[in-house]
DNA sequence: CCTCCAGAGTTGACGTGACAACTCTAGGGA
DNA sequence: TCCCTAGAGTTGTCACGTCAACTCTGGAGG
């Protein structure tokens, strides 16, 4: 068979490795925002957004697909951070809800926080990356993100 | 400088792409899993590791230093688990839970399981990754573990 | 005009993950 | 003997993420 049913054990490290850097470093990179700038991930990337946003007011729709999120978790993200005061929603006259935008407060921990963490990333991962590893691992995703993205289209 | 302060255009791109790489394929796995096998990642994890063992009972501790979590979540695990009676805790005759083991549900599961993760596997990662990139990122991957784990060692 | 429906947005339930506080017990001195 | 501390294991709390079900509104078409 071309195909062998399971993996070599050279294949089973490399794959246990790879998932374990991943997890190891993603989760220095949240508790590194969460020390320094008391904010998660989930929160960085969507006050990033809207920081990004021209009028730095966005629909909810808008935000979901900019993020590649669901649209309920993108509501049950802003009602925990509207709770927290970085964002705002905003309504129409008969209270539905319309927008989303940042507070005072939202804009100054991104503005904040988005210089420590792109220093933390050079740090933890660019600084111990060999060009050739970089050049592997970014073809690698293209091409990982490009398949996966065809077949979820093409399965809808 | 030696060391910008924010990172370059094509970094930023690079990362992205990485992140949002991993994102894809660890849902698209754990959906597949959940799917065919009706189990989550985390479980499978639990039985993987279980199943592995000699006696196929081990101590919480040995579990949560054999998968690399905390005992906190590994307890957690355990308890949703046991309710969906894929393990089982044992006691001595005081009362107190002194170990752990597959029931026999879980071990159908696993068995059943492993021979589809690994395929998948083998379908999503390593069927597109050219055997250079594979060197580097199993490179890449080996030191990135190292140097968090000496980090961690050495912060504590 | 009325109905129905597609899309926006929310909510609830549940599993996952991190962190801190707690209980219990065995073992090691004073 | 008694204390007491280290380790095992649990629990509570909170944030994150997914899925499904729900509400509301603005049209398109009868």
């Amino acid at each position: 068979m071309a195909k062998p049913r399971t993996l070599e054990p050279e294949q089973w490290e490399l794959w246990n490795s790879w998932m374990q850097a991943q997890r190891l470093l993603t989760r220095e990179l949240d508790r590194a925002l969460q020390r320094d700038h008391g904010i998660s991930k989930a929160e960085f990337s969507v006050l990033v957004t809207l920081h990004r946003a021209a009028e730095g007011r966005m629909r909810v729709s808008e935000l979901a697909e900019s993020l590649g999120w669901e649209k309920s978790r993108v509501a049950h993200q802003l009602t925990r951070m509207e709770n927290r005061e970085l964002v705002d929603r905003t309504e129409d006259r008969s209270g539905r809800r319309i927008g989303v935008g940042l507070t005072a407060k939202g804009r100054d921990s991104v503005e904040d926080a988005i210089l420590g963490h792109a220093e933390n990333i050079r740090r933890h991962f660019f600084d111990t990356l060999a060009p050739e590893q970089a050049a592997a691992i970014h073809a690698w995703s293209r091409q990982t993100v490009d398949r996966i993205e065809a077949r979820c289209r093409e399965g809808a």
